[in-house]
DNA sequence: TAATTAAATGAACGTTCGTTAAATTAATAG
DNA sequence: CTATTAATTTAACGAACGTTCATTTAATTA
């Protein structure tokens, strides 16, 4: 046999990213083989390098993609002008862009390290673009004196590891709604850099 | 050649931990080899089976030993009895603890995927036993109203992952000194629950 | 319909993997 | 001094690894 009836290489392409996505997270990238790959999704090991040249090349390919998705998403949703609105905005668009994509957030938190050099520094330059955002609006603020922070990239850091770690427990279909968790994820983000919650609600019916 | 001149076997065995504990950490279970264990041991390939009867042995005893350390340290430090003043100790004893063993949690958070089903149950249940002594002080908290929170499970996940995210970025030699750290996430940690901090300090000058 | 291009196969390459077994040498005990 | 035990080596096993290549069949184009 060769060619298969039916057979189209956009979606065997498709088929490979979503597998191997799959696979890496939940076996880690050297711990899964072209031909486990291979073999779900329907063909064989050799096939995938019509697609891919190497290995390696998926791996990139899938945390490029994810982080590009993250980075153009976010500078989308995040909108407000105000600090402490962005900094929710920023929280609530964190929780609600990964949720849903514990495969993608896992394997670009994990697997940086399996990259070779040139791969790393694509996606870590990427990773560090959307940590300056976060950045940003915390020295925003401070400036405006909101928030209570000692160290923007200590705060910037703990946030974000608070955020990203709801993909180690958040299964969908849970006794929690994504919109609760979300509610919840955001609340504690802002007190955790000394808004009060009062304070700010007030601010925000002083507006209307 | 046979048994090297001075060699002892608890010194190797010391060396096959300290080397595999590195490798592990830094490439990621799969991705190391016995031979390359052995080479960083000064040792051949084989030699490693006198001491683990598999390379998954290797990993098994590593998080073993690291949570077992964890827990029995957790219980000594956190002493106090108010549950704002336990929760600060947690927080101080997590970063502390853990600040200076990054392999170690590293390995510990990742590489769960790595275990075989048995050493997993057993792995899995220590962190629960962890994951549970902050549980329980949140609770406490709760009760006594000196804590705002939705709900413990979300807040110990959020936590844990803020905490354990220190070894993500912090390195020793680095701008900040550990203490500084500590303190900075104790007081992200405590605000994070709705704990005000001149409430607290208050309350604890009204004490002396 | 014939020629070309796309998508896949199957076999094979040299390497490396975890692991085992027998042999060898160093240290210790009688 | 001899026998035993501890620590390690060398050699080898079959299996699996990523990858290449020639071949085959399906779909498309001329």
């Amino acid at each position: 046999m060769a060619r298969i009836a039916g057979s189209d290489g956009e979606v065997t392409r498709g088929e490979i990213r979503k597998v191997s996505l799959s696979l890496f997270a939940q076996y880690g990238y050297a711990a899964v083989s072209m031909r486990q790959i291979a073999s779900q999704v329907g063909v064989q090991a050799s096939a995938i390098y019509q697609y891919y040249p190497k290995k390696q090349q998926i791996l990139v390919s899938l945390l490029q993609n994810h982080m590009d998705g993250l980075l153009s998403a976010c500078h989308e949703e995040i909108t407000a002008e105000d600090p402490v609105d962005r900094l929710e905005q920023f929280a609530r668009f964190h929780i609600r862009y990964n949720i849903n994509r514990p495969d993608e957030v896992f394997l670009s938190y994990m697997e940086l390290r399996s990259l070779e050099p040139e791969g790393f520094a694509t996606i870590a330059d990427l990773r560090s673009k959307y940590e300056a955002v976060l950045k940003s609006i915390l020295r925003d603020g401070i400036k405006s004196g909101v928030m209570k922070i000692d160290d923007p990239h200590v705060s910037a850091m703990a946030i974000l590891a608070m955020l990203t770690g709801v993909n180690t427990w958040y299964r969908s279909g849970g006794r929690l709604s994504q919109k609760k968790i979300e509610n919840m994820y955001a609340s504690m983000v802002l007190k955790s850099q000394g808004i009060v919650p009062s304070d700010h609600d007030e601010k925000e019916a002083a507006h209307v």
